[in-house]
DNA sequence: TGCGATCACTGGTCTGACCAGTGCCTGTTG
DNA sequence: CAACAGGCACTGGTCAGACCAGTGATCGCA
């Protein structure tokens, strides 16, 4: 699918999952360029298919909002905006990586039990171009990674759950492999434990894929809170300015 | 008005008008921005804002084609790409389950964890509640319980997304406690669960409060399991009509 | 005759530039 | 001090031209 299409499907998501609030104003263009690295012109056409969808509303000279009318049948509206948690509350990110860790756990468990032999296949694919890849443009392959694990669950709701969680980390940081990878020795850890994570799962043991995944996900965590702590790199964007940068990227 | 947006309306009316048959292919971008005297950029605009509102496919290689079922007005928002899923996979009520099991009982370790005396307080008012009440207005108490349980853990995220869980499950599903309460030794089980969960948070056991609320959660599934095999009572409400019912009951 | 390479399309993405509203902030002026 | 004017730093809107990536027909060789 072009890559537009993604990302107005992850805005819209967002949205509907109380990610943004109606009336709320979403980050200008050149911001989420920079911040999802694509063109302006992708952003913009991602844009005009919400726009479309009567989603969102854009003013010249203003920037792009959430539809008031948008929860179109009221399910999960009332829980509000979500996002205005981690403006000013560091803390909130660190919340989520604690339930995805949760997640990836599960599903790295479901994945051990379930995965069928295209998924393992699919999994063997992303591990390798994983290994392959320098830490630079690392973002990719290892979101490819652990995304062909959390499809081999075969959960639906947890695909779609991890999917949002992801989002929203994607919307307030800059992060995280790019800012840990270029650490020589964290580099190795972490490559380290995709490989005992790919083995677990490949080879069938749950019980250790899950406690593998769980790891990781909580060494990743821990890694960006004491980058924070030292003070400089983990490039957090409360939804507002730019910090110029140039290739950095994406989650876990 | 952005002259992308005058574009996509008269192309829209042009279709919707009989201008252009469905299947029929659009001319390509190129020439339209030649034709009209504009951008290509500004006529990809235009034609994702069609493409948003299912006007119009667009394929890679070939070229864009006004979409089959366009005419009349037969959109009754898409809303969710998840609430199909329910409709003819029965499955994915347990997918949710599955999540739900584990986010559970990360609610209950961490409420173990870090439950100030409010919130234990909360907790036990809830509880009472809940020993007081007789089962078939068991729902609210029920609800409120684990609800108290989940705040107590003090991550927003957790909240939010089992909340969107919850949601999703009263869409589908007139259910659960409903459903189990009434058989005599079933309801047994349940308080008995109940009370050991209560006793593992008050008390400040997070892996006994952890596992506990796991093993609810996958009891409760199970039950409703049983009980949709052996027949009947289990009632599926498809997505569709209003029924949004207040807020009342429901669940585990 | 058949098959593979080529080529001329199509849409998809990127770049960097400039125009045009909006609003804040500031310095001048009555 | 108050009020207005301008500057400046945003925002979205448009443009140009380049290159990548599917698609399918056509051509030439085996």
């Amino acid at each position: 699918m072009a890559i537009s299409q993604e990302i107005s499907y992850r805005l819209e998501r967002l949205i509907l999952d109380g990610g943004l609030a109606p009336e709320q104003k979403i980050p200008s263009e050149r911001q989420l360029a920079a911040r999802l690295r694509v063109s302006r012109s992708v952003i913009r056409e991602a844009l005009h298919e919400l726009q479309g969808r009567g989603v969102i509303e854009t003013r010249h000279g203003k920037g792009s909002f959430v539809s008031t009318m948008v929860p179109g049948s009221g399910d999960l509206r009332e829980q509000g905006p979500l996002m205005h948690l981690f403006e000013g509350h560091p803390r909130t990110l660190y919340d989520l990586l604690e339930v995805r860790e949760q997640l990836e756990g599960q599903a790295a468990c479901l994945a051990a039990q379930r995965a069928t032999s295209l998924d393992r296949h699919r999994i063997t694919k992303a591990f390798r171009a994983l290994e392959e890849t320098d830490p630079l443009s690392n973002a990719r392959p290892d979101h490819g990674f652990h995304q062909a694990i959390v499809e081999a669950s075969h959960n639906p709701i947890l695909v779609h759950v991890l999917n949002s969680l992801k989002n929203m980390m994607l919307m307030t940081v800059q992060a995280s492999v790019a800012n840990l990878n270029p650490r020589a020795e964290m580099r190795k850890k972490i490559v380290l434990q995709h490989r005992q994570l790919y083995d677990a799962i490949i080879s069938g043991r749950p019980a250790s894929a899950q406690k593998l995944a769980m790891a990781h996900v909580r060494f990743v965590s821990k890694s960006m809170r004491d980058l924070e702590l030292e003070g400089s790199t983990l490039i957090r964007v409360p939804v507002e300015q730019e910090a110029a940068v140039s290739h950095q990227n994406a989650q876990d």
